[in-house]
DNA sequence: ACCTGAACACCGTTCAAGT
DNA sequence: ACCTGAACACCGTTCAAGT
């Protein structure tokens, strides 16, 4: 078994992802790694040697939020109505989601992927969500012909708009709430919406 | 005022685009031009020397099928219901849409770029699918709330996906014809969807 | 008028050489 | 055990030299 990393070798792994943290907020992700490892003022061999892929290095970007995000949606599946607890997650991860430019198509890749490191944390997070998902479904308040995975790509198509086009970022709510119209199951017989 | 061109200087162009178009399907929109001029056998000046940016390959490869969209939608602007009409044109642009990865990104950042050489098709096409909606909105069939560059913005969004997650391709139309539910408008006091 | 490829400034990734 | 930067194979873009 290993013993405690060598005190420099810790101090590096820091300020790697200290610099990062800043670098793929200002270029994506998909930022480049040089340009971390000089602002880091660190070796670009070093950089590697701690996150082997940029993949890695982005699990350790957002591991955190993609498990904050999981235990979020735990939460509310026992709370409240099951249409609201989805819909007040799903404003959760979308706020997010747009974190970071390239976001939402590098968690659509890690999904497509089993042997990336943010599989697992990301995985884990749309099965979250899926469950809400269904609970919504069973009392009739979201159509039944949509899924967890179908759901997922919609809320990411969603932010990678704003990404293409910073200029739709204002329309971005009203863009989100009019999809999650759609997914409203038709009311049998309720009030209808008239305008 | 310039004679004819050159004949070499005509083939040469006729070769980049022929490559070009296998090229952009292999690779998508962010295809190497360093390999498109390689494989057309061509100096790799000759290739900037007739499209300066990539923008402006793009632009030969795509005008044309740009330019027959809008023109279907003028086409269909007078025949048949109105949102009959817009389904249909959104179903064909999106057929469309698919054929080189990396299309809905490039379309939607030639879109906040008047600059780009791909401007006024792109924008033609978009301003004439807008004309469609307007008219399925003035009628009632879809809801009033949404413009034509919201519009555009989501059916794009929609082709991203399988352009990050090729696996969700089978469920393509399902979330399309999903979406296109959501924009409808209610009806007033019409049949209702019980399922 | 047009073509060519070397040159420049960037990447990501690997790895021999150091401490 | 870990760090470093040169080395390699790629980019996009420009431009002096050719025909």
């Amino acid at each position: 078994m290993a013993g405690e990393p060598r005190a420099d070798a810790r101090r590096n792994r820091e300020r790697i992802l200290m610099v990062a943290r800043v670098v793929v907020a200002e270029q994506g992700t998909e930022a480049s790694l040089r340009d971390i490892a000089r602002r880091a003022e660190v070796g670009l061999g070093t950089l590697y040697r701690h996150f082997p892929t940029r993949e890695a290095l982005l699990e350790a970007l957002l591991r955190q939020g993609f498990d904050r995000l999981a235990a979020r949606a735990e939460a509310l599946a026992d709370a409240g109505s099951p249409r609201e607890a989805l819909l007040e997650w799903l404003r959760d991860f979308a706020g997010g989601a747009g974190a970071y430019r390239g976001l939402a198509g590098s968690m659509m890749a890690t999904l497509n992927d089993e042997a990336s490191p943010l599989y697992a944390s990301c995985h884990g997070m749309q099965a979250a969500a899926g469950r809400l998902l269904e609970r919504a479904q069973a009392v009739g308040h979201i159509r039944g012909d949509i899924d967890g995975t179908d759901l997922f790509a919609l809320v990411n198509a969603l932010s990678w708009i704003t990404d293409q086009a910073p200029s739709l970022a204002p329309r971005r709510d009203h863009l989100f709430s009019l999809v999650m119209d759609g997914l409203a199951a038709p009311e049998r017989g309720g009030t209808k919406r008239l305008t």
